[in-house]
DNA sequence: CATTATATAGTACATCTGTGCTATAATGGA
DNA sequence: TCCATTATAGCACAGATGTACTATATAATG
């Protein structure tokens, strides 16, 4: 049984191989930290029984080298690990033909059957996930440029007087824009609507 | 020896832990997801000999946590495991008091080691991260009760005339104390504060 | 062409914020 | 006991903030 694991974490690595040995005798890992290390292993091999590839890998993405591995060694099952539950992300690997999606979240014994299951043929995708996928659609926030642009000085604890000075525009209009962000975050002040940004996601709290 | 492993992905933890076994006999591991339950665990404890905690969990990260991972079970040794390499972060996380930073990157074969050393005391953070480290001390900072009640109204957004109504003080006090943490964190407005608060690992941003 | 969204700017006004003072009371060392 | 710290509170004031308007210009959309 040869499995390659491709996650640019060695000590996740590390960890996973042991728990991998538990899927039978004779198993064989092949590892690397990178996409292109694996393409070099896989044209080294003589084909895998199976690939584990993270979804989150600098430089190429699982998501994106996907294809790469597919020609390289067309008869491998490809896996997914991901520290993500993303719907979105789960429906896209499936639809690039992934044949299991494993969140980091799921328990070792589970991953095993799964991967069990994927090397007889079958498709695993955690079923908790798609249940119900409908999609909790929170209204989207959308900033305009310069909304965003005065929310990220707002963040950095700036005054309206210096956004004013740094855009080079009068802090009249400063105030205007901080007005619509307010109304647009649903927030009543500056250090609230900071607050919301990074939630959002809009800002980093370590500049 | 008892272990206290916090990661709110349960495959990397499942892995981990047959790695930690090889750290001796008799290793005893507890484990969970998101510091809310590590909390519970600690009180229903005795005391750990080593704290394995994730710096990026949800709700309450390891950062954010720190705090009260520290008051709940002061002799522990808390270490850091963390996806990222960042120079901020593991600087912060030694400044923090920390006694060690173990990027999920490290080979289990080191981190054994690393962890090792610091169930003896020591300090272990990746040599080649703190390279060129002119280690800047920085004073600590340290709020009185009342402060850090204040700051942390303030980073809800509180106004000072719903602060003093909170509190049941006068508005005029709690600007005292305003002005207090401003010199303090070395800050000019409550923004400022409110973000200096997150960095110091006082607040959290999500209430 | 009319409409809408966006960015700009101004005026006016009420309120909030932050600073500089003074001052009292309680507490806990030195 | 004297001193430092902390928490409390008030007063005065300059400046910042936020809201409610109006108004112009531009670009994109239908």
């Amino acid at each position: 049984m040869k499995i390659l694991l491709v996650d640019d974490h060695v000590l996740f690595r590390d960890g996973l191989k042991l728990v991998l040995k538990q899927i039978g005798d004779d198993v064989d890992i092949k590892e690397c930290g990178t996409c292109t290390d694996a393409y070099a292993i896989i044209r080294e091999s003589e084909g895998f029984d199976l690939i584990l590839l993270d979804v989150d890998l600098p430089v190429i993405s699982g998501m994106e080298g996907l294809q790469e591995f597919r020609k390289l060694d067309p008869s491998a099952p490809i896996v997914f690990l991901s520290g993500s539950d993303d719907h979105k992300l789960i429906r896209k690997a499936l639809e690039l033909g992934v044949m299991g999606y494993i969140p980091k979240t799921l328990s070792s014994e589970i991953m095993i059957h799964a991967l069990q299951l994927i090397l007889k043929g079958g498709r695993y995708v955690p079923d908790n996930i798609l249940k119900g996928s409908d999609e909790v659609k929170r209204p989207e926030i959308t900033l305009t440029a310069r909304q965003s642009e005065i929310l990220q000085l707002i963040t950095h604890g700036k005054a309206n007087k210096e956004i004013a000075k740094i855009l080079g525009i009068a802090d009249n209009t400063v105030r205007v824009h901080i007005s619509a962000i307010f109304q647009v975050l649903k927030v009543n002040n500056r250090t609230e609507a900071a607050f919301a940004a990074l939630q959002e996601g809009l800002v980093s709290p370590y500049e």
